[in-house]
This record gives structure tokens, C-alpha cells and sequence, in this order.
DNA sequence: AAATTTTATTAATCTACCTTATTTTTCTTC
DNA sequence: GAAGAAAAATAAGGTAGATTAATAAAATTT
């Protein structure tokens, strides 16, 4: 838990007072590779800190086929926003892809820590400001980039996840097929 | 600006002394067809609030074409979030397609109102929830949906967005040339 | 370590969407 | 309201990436 303390002094500082508080309300929890944190359908009780471990946020659609929205490393949140936000079914699932080490903290006890440290308001507003900036960079990049340099990029912004991931979840994620992706990784190692 | 008071009322509920301290960072200022709010290389300097007219954030890749990233209609906050929250240059520019009105609030007194009033906190952090939630929901479509469904949905959640604003920027937005969306189009009005 | 399952490779065929080019329509501006 | 500019339509040909299917290689399980 104190690793976690250090990770929000990142970002806000907290008197010894507001860090009690904060530490009455985190759960700990763990999970198996292939379990899941929360599923399409519920409703995200909880926002969900990754300690150690990883994990994939992936969407099926109409026709069977997932999408991963996002992966999720060491000191990443991850989830549904939506669903927590409004408490409503979530579209998203979350699912471990190794062992991983997560703290939650429930909807209404976050609720009520805003209010008694207004400072995690912003510690929240900093970290999805920098999620959002993220994902219209990632936007950005699948509107004016082919599959290869997109898939260059990747690999260079997260190598941890393209060593300890299947390759057809980075295809995934990178809105290809699988199929196209191994082509790609071909063509790589021919030229060298 | 009392509009402005009244939109944030529906996010949080603000005291007469706040208000006042809200009002007093307040900047109005208004913009003519095709004049930039922000450039690319700018420090986005303002949260930028739009009180009436339509925007187009945009970003031209090293081939020199446009890709929207979004458009900004009446109570959006529009610029670039990742050169705003760091105070670094953007890769985004924001242009108004009419008439614009907008109100602003500078970095420096935005910081200082996050100080003075902590709820202003919280509505920024529901703000972008909100926003990020929604580009979630973006990227699912565009992995899972052709380019033809992408833009049935689009003209069904933004029908002032259709109206109001050339075709080849609605095609910029979701990906596709303005060939290609022409080409849809006359195949849906062929199928009545 | 054999058997089963999961993941990755390869290759042929196919299609959604792009490119380029020309023409037509609509919008501005004087 | 005519002239010019910007936007949209149409069409031919091209390509990035999908689909299908068969094989090979890892990873798990027993």
C-alpha cells in the first residue's frame, strides 16, 4: 500500500491525516491470468489500480470479434469510465492476462473521499487529462498512419506489453487481423 | 455569462462568493468564420468554452492532409488538452466554421480558481470523464463498424454537425476520403 | 514426453476504401 | 447576377488490409 501512497505523491501531497483517510478506503485484491475484473454487463463498482501485473480492456461486438480498447500495466487505472461514472452496465471487459496485484476503491467510498480530500479530486482529473491526451493521440495516429508504422510505433511506446502479449491481441488493438499483422512482422525481419 | 452559470449548475453547486470568483476569470471573446482559436505550435494558453457557433479541431499529418479530431458545438470545451495541461506546444489547431462566441479562463487563473474553489475541480474532472468516455466509444466504432454504419451513426448523434458543415470534414472525421463518403452517400439516397 | 490446445505463419483470393482525374453543383464575392 | 472559388459527384484503376484455409510452432495439460 505504501508504494501507492508514493505513486499519488506524484501528483498531490497529502498531509498524514488526508493519507489515513485514504488508506481506510483502498482494497487489495488479486487475480489469476485469465480472470476477469469486471465483465460486459455489470456495472464497475470499483476503479481499479493496477500494482503489478497486466491486463487487456476489450470489447466484443455484434459479430464475435473482440477489440481491445487498452492494455493495462503497473500503475495504470483501468476500466469502464463510463460505466462507473454513471453506474450503469458496462460495455467493456477487463480481464487479466498474467497474475496481477489490483487496489479498488468502491464508487461510494470514492465518492465520499472527493469530498474529504478534495485533493483526490484533482489527483482524478490529472490522471484522466493525461488518459484522455493519450487517446487522441492514439486517434490521431490510427487516422493518419498504415498498420506497419502504427505497429512500429507500438512497439516502441510499450515494450512490455509487446514481449508478455500474444501477438493477435496487439493485432487487436492495433484494429488489424492478426493474419495481417504476422505479414507485417515477416516483411520486418526480412529487411533486417 | 449567466448562461455559463447555469450550465455549471447542472455539474455543481456553486455559492453567491463563488460564483463571483468564478465570473471574475471569465473572458468573452469572439471569433469570425475561419479564424483560428488555436494553432499548432501554440501553447494553448485557455479552457475554451463554446457559448455559440461551431468549431473544428484538426491536425495535419507529414503528408499535409487534415484529420478532425473533433468538432465543438455550443457548451463543448474545445482546444488541446495535452498542450493546455502541460503547457507545451500543440499539435492541434481549433478553427471556427462560423460565427463563434466563446468564454475562456487562462491557465494561470485557472490553477489559481482550482485553489479557491475545489468544486470547480470536480466539474473540470466530470468534464472530461464525460469527454473521454465518449472518445472510448469512438474507437470502438471505428474498429468495429464500416465506414458506411460509422457515418449512419454520426449523422444520427450530430445531426447540427451534418447540417452545418462541409462534407469533406465530416469524412475527414471519420476517417474516410470525401470520395468515399460521397460514394456512400449517393448509394443510400439510391436505396431511399 | 505425448497429447491437446492455443498461437503464429504462409499464401491465395477478395473487398473496402484510396487515388487520380474530370465534371457538375453550390457557395462567395464583387 | 455574373465570375470565380470552393465543394460535391462520378468513375476507372489501384492497394492496404480482410477472409479463408491449411500448416507449423509454441504453450499447456495430462
Amino acid at each position: 500500500m505504501n508504494t501507492f501512497l508514493e505513486y499519488l505523491n506524484r501528483y498531490i501531497q497529502l498531509t498524514k491525516e488526508e493519507e489515513t483517510k485514504v488508506l481506510s478506503v483502498l482494497q487489495q485484491r488479486s487475480y489469476l491470468k485469465g480472470q476477469y475484473i469486471q465483465q460486459e454487463g455489470d456495472i464497475y463498482r470499483y476503479q481499479t489500480y493496477i500494482e503489478s501485473g497486466k491486463v487487456r480492456t476489450f470489447y466484443l461486438d455484434d459479430n464475435g470479434n473482440e477489440h481491445i480498447i487498452t492494455f493495462g500495466l503497473k500503475h495504470w487505472w483501468v476500466g469502464d469510465i463510463g460505466s462507473f461514472t454513471s453506474q450503469s452496465p458496462a460495455h467493456f471487459n477487463t480481464q487479466c492476462l498474467e497474475k496481477t496485484k489490483v487496489i479498488q476503491i468502491s464508487y461510494e467510498d470514492l465518492e465520499k473521499l472527493y469530498n474529504e480530500v478534495p485533493k483526490i479530486e484533482r489527483f482524478f482529473r490529472l490522471i484522466i487529462q493525461k488518459a484522455y491526451a493519450k487517446m487522441s493521440k492514439r486517434i490521431v495516429q490510427n487516422y493518419s498512419l498504415p498498420a506497419r508504422e502504427r505497429y512500429l510505433l507500438f512497439c516502441e511506446e510499450y515494450p512490455e506489453v509487446v514481449q508478455g502479449v500474444p501477438q493477435y491481441m496487439i493485432a487487436s488493438y492495433l484494429g488489424i487481423t492478426k493474419e495481417f499483422l504476422s505479414h507485417i512482422r515477416s516483411q520486418l525481419s526480412k529487411e533486417g
